[in-house]
DNA sequence: TTAGATGGTGGAACGCGTTTCAGAGCAAGA
DNA sequence: TCTTGCTCTGAAACGCGTTCCACCATCTAA
């Protein structure tokens, strides 16, 4: 495979003539520059993007972590991501998880070795702490509340006031036993879930249900399956994914229970499923959540922490 | 940031020690491994793996090539194939194309460009044979039937005689309009299918019915809809997702149809939403097939094609 | 006429790890 | 004693594009 320098000696020359053509610099003569041309043409001249990378010290690449790319709501953040690579002429190498810390630490390394040029952290087991000292060798954007934080951009929306309105809006529809569904027990957006519900918890008080590692359609199924063993049973569920709210919708229907009669639900993120399953959700912007972080991993972005509002969407289902 | 050449300088030793030293090369006397550990340690010398990329000719990226992440068939796939980079020490770039050929001639260029090492290509609309041209910059493989292909590997299912067993089933089971939900026309496992349902068609003459443009479980809407509207309906569908089999069972418990007494649906990946749906499916090895892409990729594969069975799993919705 | 752009060009250094090769020291086998 | 053959070490070349800097030629404004 021919280089610059055959280039450079087959058309007569220097190799930094040659570069300025590729990099269409304007210094270079009408003549010199078709010379080039013509031969990059003739040898099926093609850059090196690795030389490209060590020489200038990047490598247009972003690292993207997430516990699992199966989910829809990280399908989606995906999504958002890829289409702002594109437009930045970026890639992306994608690290999926399973939410083990020797992954998370792979993406970390890839940053120190210089491999990508920033990390856009999605969900993480690893401590904020531990992942800031790594800022310093490429920006890191995390899709959580790291506001105060000043190393770490962030993009994320308020899952404490919006869990807060969620349980309002049911106990002034009248529901008496709210409970939620959630993904994994540990992570800052649950925990600020957490939060929330514990709050109402002590505003309104009533036995707490709590159903963890939910993350799927078929889940759902085991929520109902785990709410039929008890005595008392939630009138309403707060589901932090709609594709899990709708696998409950699915088994509640299966078991004859009626909805929102016998059990009131609310989804999140107001993926096209809730819609055609007249599920009531919150609509969480998760493509624009991705682009986002695209923007501020390339440090684009004006604010270093970033709030996207999210609205209920009232459909069937309450 | 300290490079190999400053690490000699403060050890005392040659660069090609250093290196020695970093890649565990047996050639280096306790005392000056322990010496150059000792400087490596303390100004935490990181080695750049751009680096090591341009002097080895290879980046460890493989690319992959899909046309979208949130669909739970490619999710799987890509969860093969995360599994497999794991394992051999590789990281992947993904590419989302949404079937555009720009972004899949990126993926090519990369490939040209010494920016990855190999491709893997889960759907395409660039014609094969134009794939097949790249292949001198890397190993490229393709998840469908290329077989008879000299330079391309392949892994793949008959999608032709599942269909053709499908059908089969369908027409022991006694009934009479069978139908097919799809993707996109296009594509060559689309084209197997549809030869299947035509040579069926030739066998035993009905209706046509087959419905296109089916990705998620809300087209299951759409396509009882398109249905409604048919005079003459099909009593069976043969689905070729699991997750639009869902859809479309929903949507006929919703319009009040018996399944399979009105309607018999046959799915197709066995995704843990067939489960919980009891829907009657094609088991395809998805993550088996990620897997066995990337060792291909690698050129660990013996066979250049490699077809994986897939067997028929009864459930209710037959 | 002169100082100061502006256009055009190339040599050489740079980014940084790997690898080849030559050479030295030393021990085991012939 | 001589030849192999291993262990250990480092200089230098290599992979390849970018960029700094020097330099020449024109041309323009003062």
């Amino acid at each position: 495979m021919a280089n610059i320098r055959d280039i450079a000696k087959m058309a007569g020359v220097s190799v930094t003539t040659v570069s300025r053509v590729i990099n269409d610099h304007p210094y270079v003569s009408e003549e010199k520059r078709k010379a080039v041309i013509d031969v990059m043409r003739k040898v099926d001249y093609q850059v090196n993007r690795t030389a490209v990378s060590l020489s200038q010290g990047k490598s247009h690449l972003i690292g993207v972590v997430v516990p699992f790319v199966k989910h829809p709501y990280f399908g989606l953040l995906i999504e958002g991501i890829a289409k702002q690579a594109v437009e930045n002429h970026y890639h992306f190498v994608l690290i999926q998880t399973n939410y083990e810390k020797e992954r998370e630490q792979e993406a970390l390394d890839m940053l120190k070795h210089k491999q990508i040029d920033g990390l856009i952290i999605c969900s993480h087991r690893i401590e904020l702490p531990t992942i800031e000292a790594y800022q310093q060798y490429g920006r890191i954007v995390v899709s959580e509340n790291a506001a105060g934080n000043k190393s770490i951009d962030s993009v994320f929306v308020d899952h404490y006031q919006s869990f807060m309105d969620a349980l309002a809006y049911l106990k002034h529809k009248g529901y008496k036993r709210i409970g939620y569904c959630i993904g994994r027990e540990s992570g800052s957006n649950s925990y600020f879930r957490q939060l929330a519900y514990k709050e109402f918890l002590r505003q309104y008080p009533q036995k707490e249900f709590v159903f963890t590692e939910n993350y799927y359609f078929e889940d759902g199924q085991k929520v109902m399956d785990e709410i039929s063993e008890l005595t008392e049973k939630p009138d309403a569920l707060l589901v932090t994914s709609d594709v899990v709210a709708a696998g409950i919708l699915t088994a509640c229907k299966n078991a004859h229970m009626r909805v929102p009669k016998d059990m009131a639900i609310i989804g999140f993120d107001n993926q096209p499923i809730a819609k055609m399953m007249d599920i009531t959700t919150f609509e969480i912007p998760i493509a624009t959540m991705g682009e986002r972080l695209f923007q501020h991993v390339l440090g684009k972005a004006i604010n270093r922490h970033e709030e996207l509002a999210i609205n209920l969407i009232e459909r069937g289902t309450v």
